[in-house]
RNA sequence: GGUGGAGUGGCUGAGCGGCCCAAAGCAGCAGCCUGCAAAGCUGUAAAACCACGGGUUCAAAUCCCGUCUCCACCU
């Protein structure tokens, strides 16, 4: 049998609990769940308080992998997770086990859920046209782009310095009009059965702003503190986690406490949207409200529906 | 008690006699997204009788007087 399930949805619904709770009743039926994390922040090594990482007991005994499989100095992309994420659900589809997909980094879960091909990459071209782009700025690169692939330049904002370096790599490595957009969200990768949470952005706004003042609480300053030595500077993904930048410009006094957790809670907020904007769009996705008392039943059933009609 | 400064949209904040039926940013709302995606980027609605009262002026958010509030510093 081969099952997959996906717990998607903007950051502080509870994604992370309803995995547990899935699992767990899986496990009443006799089949085993584990979790496959998808939370691009909660792979690295230390980053605990401010990625909202379950602790161990939290996890209630439940296998969790791609949780702090990274360190902090490692880069982290959604091109990599596909290769290591992929064979990982693969391999405990075999074993019997049901992949229990849960996260919020869109780019990340759609690597895996979708037909998702990456394109190739090569560091040196890439630094190279990073320099540039520094030196001559994005219009100058987006002209250039132009020139050399017009369709993909179309399809890129020529203000967005980022992509615009990353479809001149590409141009340069194939030589070929790249012009490439996200896939299709109807082409699955592997039958999924995708659950979102979600509820009234109002209430889950001030749910994250005082998620921001207890992580600071519970000594999120400290934690970054303490991975200073081990190169969270240096990190190229890590460094600009949310809660972490602020809290590194806080240890630098360029923002006051206060600051720090106002810029922490309202770039979350900010991200919350972000991920709703992305995640509406997939037609799969069969959608909770994370304040409605009677959603864990309503889920449970569904997964139920989908082992059964699998299994 | 004294001196100085400040009171402008939900917040920050520009304007300091006519070009102000008042900039901009943030928040809000919407969206984009193929190797940093908790990143990067785009678009956009509404919202201010410019603390209050009085005056000067053809004309005041802008000048004057008073009141209140806040912040500094002084005693």
């Amino acid at each position: 049998m081969t099952s997959l399930i996906a717990v998607v949805g903007p950051t502080g619904t509870g994604k992370s609990d309803l995995g547990i709770a899935i699992a767990k009743h899986l496990e009443t039926k006799g089949i085993r769940g584990e979790i496959v994390n998808c939370d691009s922040m909660q792979f690295y090594k230390g980053m605990d308080i401010g990625t909202a990482k379950l602790s161990h007991d939290e996890r209630l005994g439940v296998p969790h992998h791609l949780l702090d499989w990274l360190n902090i100095t490692d880069e982290s992309t959604a091109a990599e997770y596909q290769t290591v994420a992929r064979p990982l659900i693969e391999d405990l589809q075999t074993r019997g086990i049901v992949p229990i997909l849960v996260g919020g980094s869109m780019l990340y879960v759609a690597a895996v859920l979708n037909e998702f091909g990456f394109a190739a990459r090569d560091a040196e071209i890439r630094a190279s046209l990073e320099a540039e782009l520094l030196e001559v700025g994005e219009s100058e690169m987006y002209r250039k782009l132009q020139k050399l692939a017009p369709d993909t330049a179309s399809r890129i904002d020529p203000k967005n310095g980022r992509r615009i370096v990353r479809a001149l790599e590409v141009v340069t490595i194939t030589g070929e009009d790249f012009a490439a957009k996200l896939p299709d969200l109807n082409e699955s990768w592997q039958p999924v059965l995708e659950i979102g949470l979600t509820g009234d952005r109002a209430r889950l706004v001030e749910r994250l702003g005082k998620r921001a003042e207890l992580m600071w609480q519970k000594g999120l300053l400290e934690e970054v503190q303490s991975l200073i030595p081990i190169g969270i500077r240096e990190g190229k993904t890590s460094s600009h986690a949310i809660g972490y930048s602020q809290a590194l410009a806080e240890i630098d006094g360029r923002l006051s406490r206060e600051e720090a957790i106002g810029e922490t809670a309202r770039l979350t907020s900010r991200y919350a949207r972000r991920q709703m904007s992305w995640f509406r769009r997939d037609p799969r996705i069969n959608w909770f409200d994370y304040q409605d008392d009677s959603r864990g039943s309503a889920i449970l059933s569904l997964v139920d529906e989908h082992i059964g009609r699998l299994g």
